[in-house]
DNA sequence: TTTAAATAGGACTAATTTGGTCCAATTAGT
DNA sequence: ACTAATTGGACCAAATTAGTCCTATTTAAA
């Protein structure tokens, strides 16, 4: 159940070019300095995460990637579910159940609730969480916010 | 992120054995019949389950497999770890990080607590809420406690 | 004591997924 | 024009996973 390489790779990608400045654009061999990640790598990952809207790119001599958004409102959720689509541990449970084991679908409704529960704790982290790591109490707080909505 | 299908079956596996009766005993050849998953995959997850104390197994004529604990103190957490090792979405969160780039290690802080969370939820969710799917309200209810737990 | 019905352990293979790299095309600033 | 970038996609190697099968071993009952 663990996510992918470049799925982890991508969120330490955002996080990295949150804490480089998160207004400025960074090329893919800058980024790949700065993450260590190989930079064909890293330039794949780059071009998913621009394809679904979470980086803006410019072409041509200095360009680059941009965050679309400010780091405190871009979720780890939303990062995930660029390279592994909608959060779930089961196949079943993300959209209609079309397995052959009709009989067990009873256990559906629990998975649901697994999942929305995992998605919500996803929702809550965001990029600046992943920065800010001086004050851990910033995240108890959150889970505990977390906590209530449910 | 999504569990192995061995992991799957495990989990309907156990739920079929609870719905049948938690404490009779089941052959592999009947819980496939139950479950309709094949004989010899059916077997390899017991197989796995007997040898992680999620069940006791008889051998020879007559035996089976039977639950050891009751269905209410069996956690979809205990059966992911059976097949997944301990819950994490990253491997770095889980044990010592060893990883490269160790520059980056400042994101460990918020992955334990993803994965705490995640694994808070799963543990609260037990064999007998897959099985009583007529009062949802019980994992509603469940939730809420995780909520204040957390 | 033989037989039949089980589990135990592990090897093996096919299929799938994943990770990583590379190339040719396009874009845009200097 | 030239250079420095992104874009899209193809490609392959490696790793993982799923599924099956074979050969013990155990035990109850005929």
């Amino acid at each position: 159940m663990r996510i992918n390489k470049l799925t982890d790779y991508a969120i330490v990608v955002m996080t990295d070019m949150a804490a480089m400045g998160s207004k400025k654009i960074h090329t893919a061999k800058e980024i790949s300095e700065e993450s260590r990640i190989p930079l064909p790598t890293v330039t794949r990952v780059l071009k998913t995460l621009c394809n679904e809207r979470l980086l803006d790119s410019q072409q041509g001599s200095q360009g680059g990637y941009v965050l679309t958004k400010s780091p405190c409102s871009i979720s780890i959720a939303s990062i995930i579910e660029c390279f592994e689509g909608p959060i779930a541990l089961t196949e079943c449970a993300t959209s209609d159940c079309s397995c052959s084991y009709e009989k067990n679908c009873s256990t559906q409704k629990p998975w649901q609730k697994i999942n929305e529960t995992i998605k919500l704790a996803l929702d809550e982290i965001k990029l600046n969480n992943m920065i800010e790591t001086k004050e851990d109490d910033d995240l108890l707080q959150l889970n505990m916010n977390l906590g209530a909505k449910i």
